[in-house]
DNA sequence: AACCAGGAGAGAG
DNA sequence: CTCTCTCATGGT
């Protein structure tokens, strides 16, 4: 008993990727970027993590190997500006190591593992967000990534309360979709840059490209 | 100058 | 299972 139909979210995506245009998310460089950028941006604004992973490529250590090895000291001060930094480095040390002696690498490990999201979730520091993330955009697997963006967009748009539904819940609302990869991976990042623009505290309705089809839109505009 | 950022986990009920 | 609290820093 799904809430939405395709439709309804493909005319969603569509109204957005015409405004928005494709959003090239997640450009790493490499799986290990792809994952570290991952665990750094828990609770902290991209830019913040940016500069994270710049210093990290500036000591040698933008890989999941290199961050194994290395000292935990020298991973907190190589972190420092994404907040958090002595947990996330602990959660790097934790994730690298566990994939690396396992798996020897993370492309491995997407390879072999029968049950990766189960698997990353066994691993401390990584959540479900965190799990699908890298499963989206790293392992290419179709799993819709639910964040609190996501869960505004889904409030305001379409009056679902998403903000108290489980994640898994509010996961199954895109089963409807098609298991499409790119589609998955722009589709949030389209979540994110209207949540970002326009669904905020003080929102912007009258110039948000989704507010003929938006709820909240058009019960802001009539009180 | 409060307030939030592309959360997770431990603890309590 | 759900709710609450903590973790810690930079930008607005």
């Amino acid at each position: 008993m799904p809430q939405l139909s395709r439709k309804q979210l493909l005319s969603l995506y569509s109204k957005l990727r015409s405004h928005f245009g494709f959003l090239n998310w997640w450009p790493a460089k490499s799986n290990d970027e792809m994952a570290i950028g991952a665990i750094l941006t828990q609770n902290t604004s991209w830019k913040n993590v940016e500069k994270a992973i710049a210093r990290l490529e500036a000591n040698r250590m933008l890989s999941l190997k290199a961050i194994a090895e290395a000292k935990l000291s020298k991973v907190e001060r190589a972190i420092r500006s994404s907040g958090f930094f002595r947990q996330k480095a602990k959660r790097l040390k934790s994730f690298s190591t566990y994939i690396v002696s396992n798996y020897g690498g993370i492309d491995s490990f997407f390879k072999r593992s029968k049950e990766p999201r189960k698997e990353l979730l066994s691993i401390g520091g990584i959540g479900k967000e965190t799990a699908d993330s890298m499963l989206l955009y790293a392992g290419n697997r179709p799993i819709f990534v639910i964040d609190a963006y996501t869960r505004r967009v889904l409030s305001r748009v379409f009056g679902i309360d998403a903000e108290r539904m489980g994640y898994e819940e509010v996961q199954r609302i895109f089963d409807v979709l098609p298991a499409s990869i790119d589609l998955y991976k722009d589709f949030h990042a389209q979540f994110v840059e209207l949540a970002k623009n326009y669904c905020r505290k003080k929102p912007l309705c009258s110039k948000c490209p989704v507010r003929s089809m938006c709820k909240y839109a058009s019960k802001a505009a009539s009180t």
